[in-house]
DNA sequence: CTGTTAGCGCCTTCAC
DNA sequence: GTGAAGGCGCTAACAG
């Protein structure tokens, strides 16, 4: 009825009910708290319409001080502009909607000092645990974290030093399942293109599985293989490697499109566009960003690209990828947490999900 | 030392730092707070000493409790997988870090209901602040906020009834930058699409300017235009949508780059391909992918697509965008809110900021 | 069934 | 300079 006035009056409190109730605090808290069974239907009715006359919220900082436990959870993200991070997230508010807990979601936007930052501030607010995709960072920043600290499960990569569940992609049988599919259609130059990988376990394991199906080759004519890496973080250092990657397509033949399909004869067998497998979708959209610019809007000609990760510009686009199941990645991770908050002790398991290989026109002209 | 058991110990309370450094919770909490001129150097060295040792860190909640504020501030998301959002997100964070305020990220999701429970639950943990990128909702859902709840600063949209500030993009004159760019390219049928807009205060106002810009058109050839809808939450509405649109397409003449050229004479000066402006990157990546499917890799010679919002495909498909300025609108968004929390009582104002145009291929082959 | 009491961890008078 | 005491909003024993 009466308007709110333009200041913001103090919130009710848990006694303002009680005696706008003419009751004690008890019985409020008996109601809030679901032991409704022990409330007399008449003291339930008033306890009702005094919270609603009050438009009562209880204040859940004060619960979590007194209860020890505040329904919060901490997600620390490495990189909010990379698609698979918001997939991720999805699939975390959902558990998170189902556990009844509240994500406090921290961007780190991939400076390791924010990741410091945050994981401190976590711990400040006492988060009863961490969902962690962290940088490649060494053991010391996560210390509040895992093995003594608050409950921790890493995604997509694990750190070294760190005891905590980990769940991620399966990333050995990924780059397997792209390096097989290009092998398969006949590309004979085939780029690994990835971000510095010293320090992050998902993507070394991505380039170690591509070198070895590389050298695992049989049968004919050996495709040749190796390893681009690419620091996004560095724009000139980005420069400097896709020069040695435009030198090696300027010097492959053309495709077969225009020039053999007019001189009738198939003179030249091997003449396929050199193929391109980007560990993830920024160094996949950043290569293709300098192929276009290069070599035009018919880039896709000259270079076959591969994808870990599916943007949302691959369909447009026609790129073959490789999707990561990050929904299951993202639930998985908050009901692994949920476990060792509440107390679960096995030691430490890794969740490896497959991903799933999407043939586009890119690698199947 | 020790090295951490397996089961998370107790954190350490100010009590137990007092009683480590022999000293009353008075010192340790003036140390805490910087009042550190009024304490005896040797006292501040056992108070680090025992902090050290302890791994002590205050318990944010508790300040929060006592003091009545947290430092929490929410931020309420309608689509984390719209680009923008993302972008706003980023300004958000570093406004947050430079005014010591932490954002609690809540993603609605496009669901209304989610939305009303995450607005909700940041009642319950008091943050100071909302800022809120909302659904197209009334008043209602928003009641706690704004007015005399909590202080609330708008993303993007208004709210009808809500009285709170707004920062977003000045829609009015990027429509009509966009209409401008269309007309004096020369295109002769230009559609706006959008989706359902009566509830968005922004898609509105775009489309609105859209239709001014058409109808005020003076001189020669007077171009059509019209607006089409697109609920995106509906698949089969698109469908039945995208058929009006792609029987206009068919029906224009195709550009002049096969036929006219040959033949040389130009018949036909108003054989240009439709034109459709994107009211914001979701439906420009709708139509793109619809646009792709039916007419093949160069749907591009057929149709032109300007769009608001500049996600990252636009560089690499040369889709003309008018780029917002999100960085500062998220920004600027904390700095309006981080104002009201302090007390600010000015009426509520519009902080509109200009788009940028992007030429590229789509507009200007 | 209901109310009283004592804290949760911290900050803030107010004395010493 | 320093410390003791009270209370923020809530819950969890205890009584009645």
């Amino acid at each position: 009825m009466s308007s709110t006035p333009l200041a913001a009056r103090r919130r009710a409190t848990i006694t303002d009910v009680a005696r706008e109730a003419g009751t004690g605090k008890t019985s409020i808290s008996r109601y809030l708290n679901g032991e409704t069974s022990v409330l007399s239907p008449e003291l339930r009715a008033r306890i009702e319409a005094a919270i609603e006359r009050l438009d009562y919220q209880p204040n859940q900082m004060a619960r979590g001080l007194k209860r020890g436990r505040n329904r919060l959870i901490g997600m620390l993200l490495a990189d909010l502009t990379n698609p698979y991070t918001v997939e991720v997230l999805q699939g975390v508010e959902a558990a998170c909607h189902a556990l009844g807990l509240m994500p406090l979601i921290c961007h780190a936007a991939n400076e390791v000092e924010m990741e410091r930052r945050y994981l401190q501030l976590l711990t400040t607010y006492r988060v009863e645990g961490v969902i962690v995709n962290a940088l490649g960072v060494r053991e010391e920043t996560l210390r509040p974290v895992g093995g003594g600290g608050i409950p921790a499960v890493l995604v997509d990569r694990s750190v070294d030093g760190l005891t905590a569940d980990m769940v991620g992609l399966d990333n050995r049988a990924a780059a397997e399942l792209g390096t097989r599919h290009l092998l398969d259609a006949g590309f004979d130059e085939i780029w690994f293109v990835v971000q510095p990988f010293e320090q992050v376990s998902s993507r070394q394991v991505r380039e170690t599985a591509f070198r070895e199906v590389m050298s695992a080759q049989t049968g004919g004519g050996m495709a040749r293989g190796r390893t681009l890496v690419l620091d996004l973080a560095d724009p000139r250092e980005v420069e400097r490697s896709l020069c040695t990657l435009d030198r090696t397509i300027d010097a492959t033949p053309r495709a077969p499109a225009d020039a053999a399909r007019h001189a009738g004869a198939d003179t030249a067998p091997k003449a396929r566009p050199v193929a391109l497998f980007a560990a993830n979708a920024p160094v996949a959209l950043c290569l293709a960003l300098h192929l276009k610019a290069r070599y035009g809007d018919d880039w896709q000609t000259r270079v076959a690209l591969l994808s870990i990760d599916d943007p949302e510009w691959a369909e447009l686009t026609g790129v073959t990828t490789i999707r990561q199941p990050t929904y299951e990645i993202g639930y998985r991770a908050v009901e692994l947490l949920h476990e060792r908050i509440e107390g679960v002790q096995t030691s430490a398991r890794d969740y490896l999900l497959p991903g799933e290989l999407i043939v586009r026109a890119s690698t199947s002209r």
